[in-house]
DNA sequence: TTAGGGTTAG
């Protein structure tokens, strides 16, 4: 141990030089590098076939391990007639349900016809454990209707149910049931209600039921805290966590766990570590895990991995966490680097490590990379839960990857399908430009799942990209209408998309105009959008003003107006606008195209002359530029803000990412393959006029995803129709 | 007979 900490240390000073003090302070994080394992003992099988004694019965029920034994113990009991005693009868639902016979549990609990309270609770609790959460409140509700008293047991789990539900309006109704029957101060009660309201994105009730609590226990410091994460108030988590350790309560393991879950602050996470070691957790490795999970989150990428090289026994969490900090990080090579690490270590993964991956994979848009997920989701599949997110995560990572027909395959072969699943294949379609298909695939959906809001997001822009107005308007007519869905801003921003691209710009700002909620930076976003492909200056000036300052540090708004007038010709004020982004401190996302070749990606910059295949790519360049050229090209400068030569922004224009990604797609794959790029902003004008020729010149298929949807290109001609 | 409860990292 003496020697790893030594190793540890030095790995530590290498990291970051600054770090030179340790060890005499050490960072907290370096506590969390050597976890303990937990031994783990087995019960014994506890077998009975003789009739039992009344007083034996209870502890024999308790020992079974197996549904065998406890069954072989119920046998007894029914030759004894001790099944006969409700005491007995309770203990036996009991153990039959934390054995995972749930059913069994249930007709055991029908035969009784019992109206004490104390059977009913067991087999709630039953359902809540099986994750039958809708019997576990319809229980409760027989319950109530038999004129069955529930007491200070019943309603944690109900309360536990109505947060799994996320359903908030029960939620309300058995607290006013707690309320009614005396218990609204009792702890358990208190403390389910602030994780259901937590759950429940109702912050404000859960820090009421904390504030009127007239005693706490140091779990309800963990449940608020954790209430707060879930909500987003993580300053104010932080804060009830400092406030509880002045009032000298002593954290547990899941008050540290909900804590770190709230720091984005190095100093922070600093801070919690001193307080988690000092307690006592510094070989836990529930806490090593969320530490990692801490500092990823506080950008601290390396010293998250350094608590993760430092974990010797890594579990589950351990893996997915760190495989989860990469994917968020930007960094999806890591990530799924990680993933084949552990699979290579024959640790099975569960739904929560697949997500994470499949995150990582939809960044990359490698289609490769998908297919092995995929390919490991199948293998996979009968020992994890969750599939039905699993797989509607697959259908969005061969949309992003450009294969609607996987996608499809994988949504039509699916055994059940949620809102979700279905929303995903819609929205699919509309990025893909195929608004038609997921106009039909809506209308079917709507005989089986009941749209909510962001199956109407999905549908309206799908409509708004394949310029469908009628059937957009149709949609959102009917939200209201017929399912009770109150349209947001982001529905408007759709009929505004949706009327601005199909050139009715007076009709979208009347829209806009008549908004009965107050429209935001994403509305008049799109608002600037629609008159960029209508060239309408006038009114792209009235909307820049109000955006500039309604989201005055999003760099995309001032280059789309800054495009607006370069298109028109008004170079001055195009410059203008571009100053007015660096005066403001507002910096530009570099663009920026990936290409995948033989499970290899390859980034490209504009003007990049970094790849071994330099000078080969740029005179193929040239060659295909001679080519589209002859098929009447011309270079469109207007995209090109610099105040050059004519003859230099063409220069500039021709090694964009896009037509360098392009170029190399074309020198390193076969003749017959589909040429798949991903660009990380919008795609340019010009490139797309450009790629539109080489799809013809070359006779190949051309796939680009840009930050919005998908283009693709074929025989000169794109699926977007020219309006993205 | 005294059986049943709240928090817990990805």
């Amino acid at each position: 141990m003496q020697c790893r900490e030594t190793l540890g240390l030095r790995f530590m000073q290498k990291l970051k030089p600054e770090r030179c003090w340790f060890p005499r302070r050490p960072h907290p994080s370096c506590r969390f590098l050597w976890a303990q394992p937990e031994i783990q003992t087995q019960p014994q099988e506890i077998f009975s076939p003789q009739p039992l004694e009344a007083d034996t019965c209870v502890s024999l029920i308790k020992q079974c391990s197996s549904r065998r034994s406890v069954k072989m113990v119920h046998a007894s009991m029914l030759r004894s007639h001790l099944h006969l005693n409700l005491y007995f009868l309770t203990n036996l639902v009991s153990q039959y349900s934390s054995l995972g016979s749930i059913s069994y549990a249930y007709s055991l609990f029908s035969s009784s016809h019992s109206s004490d309270p104390f059977i009913w609770n067991v087999m709630i609790r039953g359902f809540v454990d099986h994750a039958q959460y809708h019997r576990s409140i319809l229980l409760y509700s027989q319950m109530l209707e038999l004129g069955i008293r529930p007491n200070n047991y019943t309603f944690p789990f109900v309360i536990k149910a109505c947060g799994f539900l996320r359903d908030f309006k029960f939620g309300i109704q058995v607290h006013d049931d707690v309320v009614e029957f005396g218990y609204d101060s009792d702890v358990f009660v208190c403390n389910s209600l602030i994780v259901m309201y937590g759950k429940c994105e109702s912050y404000e009730l859960s820090r009421q039921v904390f504030d009127r609590m007239p005693e706490r226990t140091v779990t309800s410091w963990s449940t608020i805290i954790r209430a707060c994460s879930l909500n987003g108030r993580c300053e104010e988590g932080l804060s009830l966590f400092w406030r509880m350790l002045r009032e000298d309560i002593k954290p547990e393991r899941a008050t540290i766990l909900n804590v770190m879950a709230c720091a984005h602050r190095e100093s922070d996470a600093d801070d919690i570590c001193r307080v988690a070691v000092l307690n006592g957790f510094d070989f836990d490795q529930c806490v090593h895990n969320a530490a990692l999970g801490m500092y990823a989150r506080c950008g601290r990428i390396d010293l998250a991995r350094s608590i993760f090289d430092g974990i010797s026994n890594k579990d589950l969490v351990t893996w997915a966490s760190m495989i989860d900090a990469y994917a968020q990080a930007d960094l999806p090579l890591e990530a799924i680097g990680l993933f084949k690490q552990m699979n290579s270590q024959r640790l099975l993964p569960d739904s929560i490590t697949l997500l994470s991956v499949i995150q990582a994979c939809s960044v990359l848009a490698s289609f490769q990379h998908a297919h092995a997920v995929h390919g490991i989701t199948i293998l996979t599949g009968g020992f994890f839960n969750n599939q039905l997110a699993v797989e509607s995560a697959v259908i969005d990572l061969y949309v992003k990857c450009g294969s609607l027909t996987y996608a499809r395959k994988v949504f039509d072969r699916m055994q059940n399908r949620n809102i979700i699943t279905w929303s995903t294949m819609i929205s699919g379609y509309g990025m893909h430009g195929l608004g038609r298909e997921a106009y039909n695939l809506f209308n079917q959906m709507k005989s089986s799942v009941k749209p909510d809001h962001i199956a109407f997001v999905s549908i309206l822009s799908a409509c708004s990209h394949a310029g469908l107005v009628a059937e957009g308007w149709e949609c959102f007519n009917s939200m209201v209408r017929d399912f009770g869905v109150t349209p947001r801003t982001e529905h408007y921003a759709c009929m505004v998309d949706l009327l601005g691209r199909a050139g009715k710009l007076d009709e979208a700002r009347g829209f806009i105009e008549r908004m009965p909620i107050r429209p935001d930076a994403g509305v008049w976003g799109t608002l600037l959008g629609a008159c960029r492909i209508h060239s309408n200056i006038d009114l792209a000036e009235m909307v820049a003003k109000k955006l500039l300052d309604l989201d005055s540090k999003n760099p995309g708004r001032y280059i789309l107006l800054s495009n607006i007038y370069a298109s028109s010709g008004k170079t001055k004020e195009a410059h203008k606008i571009r100053t007015l982004m660096t005066n403001r401190g507002v910096r530009k996302i570099s663009g920026h195209t990936i290409i995948e070749i033989k499970n290899k990606v390859y980034t490209f910059s504009a003007g990049d002359m970094s790849h071994p295949q330099t000078d080969l790519i740029y005179s193929e360049l040239e060659r295909v530029m001679d080519m589209i050229r002859l098929e009447g090209y011309t270079p469109d400068i207007n995209f090109v803000l610099h105040d050059v030569e004519e003859e230099t922004k063409e220069r500039m224009l021709y090694v964009h990412s896009e037509k360098l990604a392009i170029v190399f797609g074309l020198l390193n794959s076969g003749s017959q393959s589909v040429i798949r790029i991903r660009k990380n902003l919008r795609i340019c004008g010009d490139c797309h006029t450009a790629t539109k020729l080489i799809s013809k010149v070359t006779r190949r298929e051309i796939v680009a995803r840009d930050a919005r949807r998908f283009h693709h290109f074929k025989d000169g001609t794109c699926s977007c129709g020219d309006y993205w």
